[in-house]
DNA sequence: TTCCTACTCTTGACTCGTTCAAGAAACTGG
DNA sequence: CCAGTTTCTTGAACGAGTCAAGAGTAGGAA
């Protein structure tokens, strides 16, 4: 269980300022896997009320460009954002309800990851999105 | 090259009714692949010029629904679209311009298309999408 | 500790892609 | 050609996310 004094590492380590905003918002993202902005700004303000949506966002931005987080957004969803951890794993979408749930990558270590032709991009990252329905979602429609 | 009467067919393969509008977009989505809807509405009007932003948005839901055409939204960008073609390809893009660039499946034929672990879900379709910069904004970046 | 500077947060307005709603028009089967 | 339903037009509205200016704060230097 990662504490306060771990984000101020994990924002240190990224030469960022420690602020109690992004701690919580490090802390939210934790706390709620794959959660839209809504959901973090809830919880932010559930420690810190007085946190404004905008420090959020600019949070989210910042954690983002510096590694921290990792912004997912299927189509048709709004964003959400899970914490960086290094392995490579995908998500499950299910096209009903917007449910996400992590998957780890299908073929060992990241088989996707280069392209049978790279037309001359420079590829970083390869994201795998599974399209589907959810359990749930799964037999409220056959029944 | 596909014709007026080409377009037909697929709508009425697809059980749609035959519109100008939905003709237009088809063809407007084929001659600009993984264009925006806004694109998309410039192409059909320089035909039709009178057709309804609201037409348009209709049209690509419905044809989205039918499956004639493919919706791709990758993050940070607004929907784009593309005439859905049976084969397996997936999309490389530009962290930097946006561009999008069709690209051939990794491994084969749909190599992805099954998670390690389902958890259940029911998946119908596994969207690869590779994250880099294109030649032109790798050469910007570099210099 | 205290001060200074740059970075961050607050407040509030605003953008724009997309959706909603009601009525007019058009497509299709009979 | 007609009826009935779907689709399109018009115009307003929504909401996630962004922009901008000024107040506040973190963190290094003295």
């Amino acid at each position: 269980m990662a504490t306060a004094l771990d984000f101020q590492r994990m924002l240190r380590g990224a030469a960022l300022r420690v602020t109690r905003p992004r701690t919580a918002v490090l802390s939210a993202v934790r706390a709620h896997p794959h959660a839209d902005t809504d959901t973090i700004i809830g919880a932010v303000r559930s420690r810190l009320p007085k946190v404004s949506h905008q420090a959020v966002y600019d949070s989210l931005h910042t954690l983002t460009a510096a590694g921290l987080v990792r912004r997912i957004q299927p189509s048709g969803s709004v964003a959400r954002y899970e914490l960086r951890v290094g392995d490579n794993h995908h998500h499950l979408v299910c096209r009903a309800c917007g449910a996400i749930a992590d998957v780890d990558c299908a073929v060992g270590e990241a088989p996707c990851l280069t392209a049978s032709d790279d037309r001359g991009y420079a590829v970083d990252e390869a994201e795998v999105v599974y399209w589907g329905l959810c359990p749930d979602c799964s037999t409220a429609q056959s029944s």
